[in-house]
RNA sequence: GGAGAAAUGGCAGAGCGGUCGAAUGCGGCAGUCUUGAAAACUGUUGAAGGUAACACUUCCGGGGGUUCGAAUCCCUCUUUCUCCGCCA
């Protein structure tokens, strides 16, 4: 959510940027804010006022009914019906104004950094960095789907008879080499200076509003109507939902964290090879790294972020690229996006195995996020966060990029953690 | 799930219809003293809106109500604690 007093002092840089996001009706969106606002506060004066005059006389009754001028009281009293009514108003139309408001802040994605490339579609996404040589497959290399099934790594039609299709079920050496990427990621966030947390994998609305996720993609995630729970999408919605409502000191920044959860997601639409084997899924491990940082350096935490994810695409020797996202393709709540795609030799595609953001202060200004600066003042922090990694479609190019006759070679990397070095 | 008790500032904890944004202690910050530190002493120390700055307004778990006036009374929800039940 964008800040009030931003939009009402920066409207053309505003409009500019929101352009580059391609956002329609941005003008007039952000014309009738920046009028509501000016109501707003108007309509808050007379509020004031009204509460100060009453305020007044209410002290006065009481200093009449201690020194026992009973009738000096009374004709006081008289007066305050005409300004109770009046209060009532007054207080009714301003929670009107900024239901309004806030209806309309909601609607507004975050503005992009001045950086992002302009642009619609993801062809128009600029990469910045490609590493590692895509290998040439044996005659007969095949998908990793087909490998799951040759090597009973993964049943996805038992997956669709427990719950559905998108629900795979990992079996064998399948299984390990998911909790081997777990602990593999997990001890690489930790050694970086990440602190591990396991938050919980439902969260209430409050935790969902705070990232973003509500109200506009309240379709994308599991609800439990019951309990009104939503079964987290990314582990980014409980971990930066820890610092909702907190007033950091400085010194506390930058916090990072990082956290291993399952994830859920309704992946309403999708359809055809988008969703073949691993490529999409319902249920799906990721260990995302959180990071809640001073404004000044949230840029530099950025880079850093966007060259550790690299650094374990290195350690598992994946061929990868590095986007950096045009306006059109970036989230809703996203000032700058670097996406990692891993090249999936069998299906000779690019897949995104991970999303690297710096939020700004578009989340921590719905979550109250903020630091107390050097001044004495509340400033609110930024926030990033970014997966590091998923696992789907990292195991869905392991299995394809390291295929021989012999069987599926796994990543020295990954050797230790998963206790064999070859699938056979 | 049943019965009872409670929820106040960073923490602990008073206040139970007007003088309360809230005593006191601890913590934090600044200063005095000191070569420096500790101790002691002095001052200061919540958030949001609003203003050029004041003024002013709102917030004592959330929501609603009674009253001229609510942290204080009533209703409701949530959470925590104790006892019982169930249980990985």
């Amino acid at each position: 959510m964008l800040q009030l007093n931003y939009i009402r002092e920066n409207k053309e840089d505003v409009l500019k940027r929101l352009a580059i996001k391609n956002f329609k009706d941005a003008e007039t969106i952000i014309n009738k804010v920046i009028d509501l606002d000016t109501n707003r506060r108007a309509v808050q004066k007379q509020t004031d006022d009204v509460k100060a005059e009453a305020n007044a006389l209410a002290k006065q009754i009481g200093e009449l009914m201690k020194s026992g001028k009973k009738e000096e009281a009374e004709s006081i009293k008289a007066k305050t019906a005409d300004l109770k009514g009046k209060e009532k108003t007054f207080d009714d139309d301003l929670k009107t104004i900024e239901q309004e408001i806030h209806a309309l802040l909601v609607l507004i994605p975050n503005l992009p950094h001045i950086s992002v490339p302009t642009g619609k579609t993801p062809e128009d996404n600029l990469n910045i960095y490609e590493h590692g040589t895509i290998p040439t497959l044996h005659d007969g290399a095949i998908p990793h789907w087909e490998l799951a099934a040759k090597y009973d790594l993964i049943d996805f039609e038992l997956g669709v008879k427990l719950t559905g299709a998108g629900f795979p079920v990992y079996k064998g050496k399948g299984a390990r080499l998911q909790r081997a990427l777990q602990n593999f990621f997990l001890d690489k966030a930790t050694a970086m200076g990440y602190m591990e947390v396991q938050p919980p994998i439902m969260v209430n609305e409050d935790s969902g509003f705070g990232t973003g996720q509500l109200p506009d993609k309240e379709g994308q995630m599991y609800h439990c109507t019951v309990d009104n729970l939503y079964l987290i999408p990314t582990a980014e919605v409980p971990i930066t939902n820890i610092y909702r409502d907190v007033i950091l000191k400085e010194s506390d920044l930058p916090i990072m964290n990082c956290g291993y959860t399952p994830c859920f997601r309704r992946e309403a639409g999708s359809y055809g090879k988008d969703v073949r084997g691993l490529n999409r899924l319902h249920q799906f491990d990721k260990v995302e790294i959180v990071q809640i940082a001073h404004p000044d350096k949230s840029y530099g935490i950025l880079e850093n972020m966007r060259e550790y994810v690299a650094s374990l695409l290195k350690d598992l020797e994946l061929p990868f690229r590095t986007l950096k996202l045009c306006g059109g393709d970036m989230s809703f709540a996203s000032a700058l996006t670097y996406d990692m795609e891993v090249y999936s030799t069998a299906q000779k595609r690019w897949l995104e195995v991970s999303s690297v953001s710096n939020f700004e202060s578009f989340q921590t200004n719905r979550l109250k996020c903020r630091f107390k600066g050097a001044d004495g003042k509340t400033v609110l922090a930024h926030s990033l966060n970014g997966s590091a990694l998923a696992f789907p479609r990292i195991l869905a190019s392991i299995l394809e990029n390291n295929q021989t006759p012999e069987g599926i070679k796994i990543p020295k990397a990954l050797v230790p953690y998963a206790g064999f070095e070859m699938i056979s």
